[in-house]
DNA sequence: TTCTCATTTAACTTATTGGTTAATTAACCG
DNA sequence: CGGTTAATTAACCAATAAGTTAAATGAGAA
């Protein structure tokens, strides 16, 4: 996927290149560096893979010193992530009142018809007068 | 790979799933109602993947309503992700601040000796004592 | 120049992803 | 019941991702 937040999220989906980036916070650093923690578990060109993801998703940028490649943590790319996810905050701020309102449904449910539960034709309905949201995240481009 | 962290992540890497979290974030919706917009481009039994995934995920969790299966956004994943990113903030508010700490360092470099630019040995030096950051992001464990 | 170190590239393997079409399950509706 | 609608499963395919080992490159250092 050649989309900006397509690449940052991916190239943040793995758990190395993320103990990459936790290292690269701590300061600059070689690849040497930077596959020490790993030297058990993965060979070198494995280490160099990951670095050449993280690159082409801007969220480093590497340099030449000599024979050494250090790398430094670019923050950028991490300021859209984290803009796109933002927009979501609603969400989570009152996942416990929504989690509330559906125990609350349930309930109702239940107690209401004891027999056969009854389709709830409710919810079907296009929920345009929808309850908690405010503000919805991203009226972007849906382009693929 | 099933840390909750990649997990999620790698759920957000996709556009499809993207916008069909934008769209649940107006309101609960059926998988066919998230399946409009990509009809042309895609399939349903492709949406109800990419559901799958999104719902193994914790982004969205799943009712039943007769035939119909409401699908919700569920906010908790994102809070972690977010707070993950969070650890980063100091490297894209102080962005510029580095560039040019950057640049500077570059003209004094090709300035001070002209012939042979000689190797830069503090890049090589563990930064301990490392610029800006403060508190360094993550004192996680990094098992794989 | 030759040795050595740091890093990358090449070539290959295996697993996962994102999509397809066709068939199946589930539940309502007349 | 039989038909229709909603959604999922099955079986398959092509592309990508993540790793490997072995070879190649680039740049000091002896």
């Amino acid at each position: 996927m050649n989309d900006v937040l397509s690449q940052t999220f991916s190239a943040l989906s793995d758990p190395t290149r993320r103990a990459i980036l936790d290292r690269l916070a701590k300061g600059e650093a070689n690849v040497q560096d930077l596959a020490k923690p790993f030297m058990s578990a993965m060979s070198l060109p494995a280490i160099t893979k990951h670095l050449k993801v993280l690159e082409s998703a801007g969220l480093i940028t590497r340099s030449r010193d000599a024979q050494y490649r250090p790398c430094q943590l670019n923050g950028e790319p991490f300021k859209k992530a984290m803009s796109w996810i933002d927009e979501y905050r609603q969400f989570w701020e009152e996942s416990f009142d929504r989690l509330d309102d559906y125990l609350k449904t349930v309930s109702v449910a239940t107690t209401k018809s004891r027999s056969k539960p009854k389709r709830k034709k409710m919810l079907k309905a296009k929920n345009t007068t929808e309850s908690k949201p405010k503000g919805s995240p991203h009226g972007r481009s849906r382009k693929k």
